[in-house]
Order: structure tokens, then sequence, then C-alpha cells
DNA sequence: CCGCTCGTTCACAGCCGTTTCACCGGACGG
DNA sequence: CCGTCCGGTGAAACGGCTGTGAACGAGCGG
């Protein structure tokens, strides 16, 4: 599995990762996430930069073989996606590479007002 | 065990808490503690804004394994959470995190009258 | 013996998390 | 233009976890 290491913190932009206690801290205040969401996170950051298959994920964060049809992954990348942007609006961290997966980077996103409001 | 020291002083927003003399002043007033509610306030306080574990929790205060299916932590940490909020209604001490444990963090709570209120 | 407090356990309700399904739109190749 | 593949997204279904009120019994002091 992956949980491992108790005392390591993590960083990425303004977010800090504790592994071992469960715990993400956007700008300094507690993030909370399910178990599945913050498995996924730790997996990312920890190969931040690299794309990682949604194979590998699966076998990293539910520690079985993804099944083909499984939309699970692309369900909790959107959920931790919500919740990291409504922390974190000015960045973007889990980017689509269609076809191989997914790539977590800090980034600065297009972040601009809605006068108009799509949707 | 856990109440070792004897003359630290702990503060946590309007919170002061003597674990040598088992006191808790509450914006200056003393609220009674029943033993366990007291020995679980000091075990979430001496890690406050970290995620505790119930089984941390219950080899810390009750000194012994938690075993599956006891409910204690989850009556006491309630119990915890009438009496403070009873003091001290503007602030959320004790926060869940499903799957994870108990954080404790002083933070405003949402309070609001209801006129119209609804959403 | 009585009444009280405390710790524990039980039962029920409600909320939240996980999984699955359905629909949509963009990208791509024929 | 059409069909297909792929990922984004909202929501239903289900189960498990947590909140909460209450009952029970032990211990203690009056």
């Amino acid at each position: 599995m992956e949980a491992a290491q108790t005392d390591d913190v993590l960083y990425a932009g303004e977010l800090e990762i504790r592994p071992g206690d469960g715990l993400v801290l956007a700008a300094g205040r507690a993030l909370p996430l399910s178990v599945r969401e913050f498995g996924l996170l730790v997996a990312l950051v920890r190969r931040a930069g690299r794309i990682v298959s949604r194979s590998d994920l699966y076998t990293l964060v539910w520690n079985s073989e993804l099944r083909d049809g499984d939309r699970s992954i692309d369900v909790y990348v959107h959920k931790l996606r919500v919740k990291l942007e409504t922390a974190l609006p000015a960045w973007a961290f889990i980017h689509t590479h269609v076809g191989f997966g997914y790539r977590f980077s800090p980034e600065a996103s297009h972040v601009f007002h809605n006068s108009t409001t799509p949707r």
C-alpha cells in the first residue's frame, strides 16, 4: 500500500499534506477529504510532475486491479479537483493527459470574474 | 498514560486547561467535566491540529485497546461537544474526519440568526 | 435505603462516502 | 458528416459511519 510513512510532510504550492495524519492543509486551513480522495491525492503528489496511469492509480489507492469500465478514478479526480479548486481557486493541480493518465503539478489557473456567468 | 505533567497549562481559543489540576476554564469560568471527558479533551488538545484516530484516543484515555463495536468515544465526544458549545457557543472545537478520527482546533462556528435564513 | 453521578451499552436516525449509471461534449479517424 | 473513443459531470443506490437520546448498573454520599 501507500500510507506507510508517518512523519513525512508533502508540500505542493499552497498545499501541505501529512500522509500519516490523513490531513491536508490548503493555505493553512484543514481541507476535509474522504479516505479515497486523500489516498488519490497522496498517490499523485508522491509522483508529482509525472504522468500516472489510471491503472497504476487504482492499484495504489484501491489496492486492487482496475476492471475496465470502472470510472471510479475519473469520479474521484473530479471530486478532488472540486475541493482543491474551492480551497485554492488560483491553482490547477491535476492535469489530464488523454490516453495516458493524470499528472499532478501546481500551476497558476486562469481565473476570471463571472459577470455573465456561463451555465 | 497521559495526565503526567502537573504544571503545564494548555490554551485553545477561550479555553484554558490545567491537566495537573483537572481543571478547565471556559472564558474564565470553570467548566465541570467528568474524568473521561477531561482525559479526552486533554488528549485532543495535546494533539491540536492533527487528526487523532479513535483507536489512538482510546489507548490514550482509556489506556487499553479499542474493541470494535465500542462506541464510547463517540458518546464522549458528543458529551464534550455539548458542554463546550454550551460554554462557548461561538466556537467549534472538535471536528470529525469521517474514516480518520477527530481533530481539535478552535474555529469560529457558523452562528447566524434565523429570521429568514434558509440555505 | 435513597438519590445522584458517571461510565457503558443499546437502538435508532441521519448523514456521508463509495460505487455505479447515464448523459454530454470534444477529439479523432473514416 | 458520422461513428467511436475518451474523459467530465451530475445524480441515484447502497451501505457504513457517526450523532444522539435513553436505559442500565456500579459506586458514592447522605
